[in-house]
DNA sequence: CGCTTTTGACCTGCGC
DNA sequence: GCGCAGGTCAAAAGCG
């Protein structure tokens, strides 16, 4: 109905019924709002049917707002009708406007006053008066229907009423967003101070020397809600742009986009929970010894340093190493294909040592997060044995510091998975959960094959298979590609810009089989469950081989639509809450016992 | 000059 | 106790 109004409208038929391009091109001024106005419409649902609305909508704003120039030098062949337009348009009624302008501007100004409602709107009535036929009806263009002016302007009038409407309930969410992320900080920070207590507690009754298996036990019960508790905080992004120097082993195109949609949160991301950030801080010598951070590296990672730890370490450190102990032990394993020698994972790493491992021609390289001082995060990284264009990339730790977006996919994707791995492992009677059950909680929609969990290895360790194949041992896939089935954010997709990856997964894929900003969309990896359901999506769309973008994007469409989005999140978080204190009551009985006491049975032996 | 990588030595856990 | 393997350290070399 809409449509053939604006067309008309504009003298000039060629340029408005062009491609949007071509408006924008022709004038500087109204692509802005036209891009805006455009980004509005499509957001409105009403507007997204199948009608061409949008092109003759978005026509509308560009030729009218564009507004003198544009119409003056097209006027020349309508001057008459132009004019009359513009008086319109300027909102001065000529005596020449009819009635019917009037009603129209009164209408306009009865609706909201938002910059793009008032140019389209201003613009389509105008044009309206140019009737459907186009060219032709530009010579009796003042025999316009009343009517249908009327019902326009009133269907305007509620799309505009509808945008703000909209505009302000994302508003609305954004605040709810940032208020449950607020939530989720205090209730973490007080979980924690309660954790504290308990562990002075258990502190009391311990020998200090002596670390019981029970003992380890106990702290693990500590550990868990700080895994969980790890999985928040690093989304703080707005860090990112602090350190220069971690920008260089990172990909830079999707953080951009990124920051600047977490640092709208500001405020929010208290998400650098209380230890984290203190440990950043803190963290200053890692080597100096003196105050190790309790994220120091030395925990799980060296075993022999844990508890070097001078006696005036605080219960409190204690409850962080055992916990960020207990996390490394659970290692994510990542494979993906990839002809580069590490896979950039928006992390920097640094080169601690090589190795030869048994079974294995190819050499296992260990990293190092360096992205903050005392990071106790580590990665190996080995070629498959079997498939040397497979790369093994295993992670262990949180990381204690904000994360760039760049990094935060693969980071919460890993935390993900060693969380659940952890908390699954531990809530389970018989000591192993079902495999299948963590890999589809890591993966949901994905075949059981692409997650799996190694009971025998000596740390629990779940394995995302990557590589795309519904069979890790099927290499049928071109070699070159580095397939990371990851996701990015919804939002996120349209600002992808690796046109060569025929997957489309997010940014994630550069050229040479990086992966670099694979984005969950929380600023807050806290919210690593509601990640889990984008990602689970995604992943699940990315896992079948046929499936791209039109799966991707109906995926991306499912996650973004979804109309209680903000109770999703409430719900994400707190079950993340709630998780983390189940866990805290639930007796460890499975494999992880064996890691804990023995880590346990170390650490006093180095006492 | 500072940072990263390389690489041999060292430490620890584990199995025999 | 010994040997093996995994993991880490740290000096030296390389690099920008």
């Amino acid at each position: 109905m809409d449509k053939g109004w604006g067309l008309t409208l504009a003298s000039d038929p060629v340029s408005v019924f062009s491609s949007n391009n071509n408006s924008s091109s022709n004038n500087s001024s109204p692509v802005s709002s036209f891009l805006k106005i455009k980004r509005d419409f499509s957001s409105d649902h009403n507007m997204a049917d199948s009608r061409n609305v949008h092109n003759s909508m978005f026509q509308f704003p560009v030729s009218l707002s564009a507004g003198k120039e544009e119409v003056s030098a097209a006027a020349s062949r309508e001057v008459d009708f132009f004019k009359e337009k513009i008086n319109r348009v300027d909102g001065h009624d000529s005596k020449t406007t009819s009635v019917i302008v009037k009603k129209e501007n009164s209408l306009a100004e009865a609706a909201p006053r938002s910059r793009a409602a008032l140019d389209v709107n201003t613009g389509l009535h105008l044009l309206t008066a140019n009737a459907r036929s186009d060219q032709s009806t530009v010579d009796d263009g003042v025999s316009c229907e009343v009517d249908d002016k009327r019902s326009k302007n009133v269907e305007l009038a509620q799309l505009q009423v509808e945008l703000q409407k909209m505009n302000s309930e994302n508003q609305r969410l954004k605040d709810m967003l940032s208020q449950v992320t607020n939530n989720y900080s205090a209730l973490q920070m007080h979980f924690v101070a309660l954790m504290q207590q308990r562990n002075h507690g258990v502190e009391s009754n311990k020998e200090q020397e002596t670390v019981t298996a029970k003992s380890s036990e106990e702290k693990k019960h500590e550990m868990v809600p700080r895994q969980f508790m790890d999985l928040g905080p690093s989304a703080e992004t707005d860090e990112i742009s602090h350190s220069s120097s971690e920008e260089r082993t990172r990909s830079i195109t999707p953080q951009n986009h990124f920051e600047v949609a977490s640092t709208k949160n500001n405020g929010k991301l208290e998400a650098v929970p209380y230890d984290q950030e203190n440990s950043s801080l803190r963290d200053g010598k890692r080597i100096g010894g003196g105050d190790e951070s309790p994220e120091s590296e030395s925990q799980g990672w060296n075993p022999n340093k844990v508890q070097k730890l001078n006696p005036a370490s605080s219960a409190n450190k204690a409850i962080e190493q055992s916990a960020e102990a207990t996390m490394r032990k659970a290692r994510v394993s990542v494979r993906a294909r990839s002809e580069a020698p590490m896979i950039s994972d928006g992390c920097q790493w640094r080169k601690y040592g090589q190795k030869m491992a048994k079974g294995n021609p190819c050499p296992r390289a260990y990293y190092r997060c360096t992205m903050a001082v005392g990071c106790p995060v580590r990665k190996q990284v080995q070629r498959c044995a079997e498939d040397k264009t497979i790369l093994i990339t295993t992670y262990e730790g949180n990381h204690n510091h904000p994360l760039p977006p760049a990094a935060m996919t693969m980071a919460s994707t890993t935390t993900a998975a060693a969380t659940m791995l952890l908390s699954g492992s531990m809530s389970s009677a018989d000591g192993m959960m079902n495999p299948n059950l963590l890999a589809r909680a890591i993966l949901p929609g994905c075949s059981s094959s692409m997650a799996t969990i190694s009971a025998s290895a000596p740390f629990p360790t779940v394995t995302l298979d990557l590589t795309n194949n519904t069979n890790p041992l099927q290499f049928q896939r071109p070699p070159a590609q580095f397939q990371v089935p990851f996701p990015g954010q919804p939002q996120n997709f349209a600002l992808v810009t690796a046109p060569q990856l025929p997957q489309g997964f997010g940014q994630a894929l550069y050229n040479q089989s990086k992966f670099s900003g694979l984005q969950l969309s929380q600023d807050h990896m806290g919210s690593s469950q509601l990640g889990h359901q984008a990602q689970s999506q995604i992943l699940h769309s990315g896992q079948q081989p046929s499936l791209s973008h039109d799966t991707l994007s109906a995926a991306t469409a499912a996650i973004t639509s979804d109309p209680n989005f903000t109770a999703a999140l409430a719900a994400a978080i707190s079950s993340i809450i709630g998780g983390a204190n189940a866990n805290t009551t639930t007796t460890t009985t499975n494999n992880n016992n064996s890691n804990s006491n023995s880590n346990a049975t170390n650490t006093s032996n180095r006492n």
